[in-house]
DNA sequence: CTTGTCTTACGAAATTAATCGTATATTCGA
DNA sequence: TCGAATATACGATTAATTTCGTAAGACAAG
């Protein structure tokens, strides 16, 4: 049952909620497939963690039928700033400047010229404030 | 002893590393110290962490004299710019500039003014490129 | 109906992380 | 010198996470 205060999903809850998001709903077997293609797994450690999710409270799902199909809770942009605040003030000091000097600096994620457009559009605006 | 491949450290490991890395050296006592204002542990749990991390060749020690005292080998901008990296590909979609924005965006880590303008001078950098 | 496949449920083993008690050695001050 | 305080080492325990084997029920094809 439900109590979706505080989000901390582990890294295979994280793997499993990426696939949720995108997927919207899915069946234990989706899920797994999807993770079976960059993981060696079984199919009862899948649905373990997805029964797991769902005592958490991370996931809901329609057991009406013989398949259940699953579905996120917590919200893919909930659990992003929730990390992002946990890692700012671990390891950057509570400065999201710094994890943002960082994250812009980094080769291997380089950042394409519409996308620092859209980084300063979105300075320009807090600016104003 | 030391291979410094792969740095997964674990979350208690970050709390201590942040202190050594703030110190540049430190002994036990030192670490467990700061750990205490914060969190309720006992000096041999500290001590087991360090010595752990020892093993793992995440940080070094001169033992030659009683009390040892204890260095970060892992750097902080390696473990920042290793960590960010995982976040970003596990949690943004490979974008960098998603995070940025979901940072940015964020009220419990308001950015100042100057921060503003020194995000803009990087971009206006890479701008450039 | 019977058999083979797919499903969930359940429990427990295996792994990793964190905690601390106790033993032993060293140091320092009374 | 002797005892208290402090240090490391080590092992054991607990806790959290991940893994999977097995059972039992549903379903579909023959």
């Amino acid at each position: 049952m439900a109590a979706p205060k505080l989000i901390k999903p582990t890294e295979s809850e994280l793997e499993i909620l990426q696939i949720l998001w995108e997927k919207g709903i899915a069946t234990v077997r989706e899920v797994h497939e999807r993770l079976a293609k960059t993981k060696d797994v079984g199919y009862t450690t899948t649905l373990k963690l997805m029964q797991i999710m769902h005592e958490k409270g991370i996931v809901k799902r329609d057991d009406s039928m013989r398949t259940h199909i699953y579905q996120a809770i917590v919200t893919k942009e909930k659990t992003q700033k929730h990390l992002l605040n946990k890692m700012i003030d671990s390891l950057f000091g509570g400065s999201s400047t710094q994890l943002v000097i960082q994250a812009l600096g980094d080769d291997s994620h380089k950042t394409s010229q519409e996308e620092i457009d859209k980084i300063q559009a979105l300075l320009d605006n807090l600016k104003k404030q």
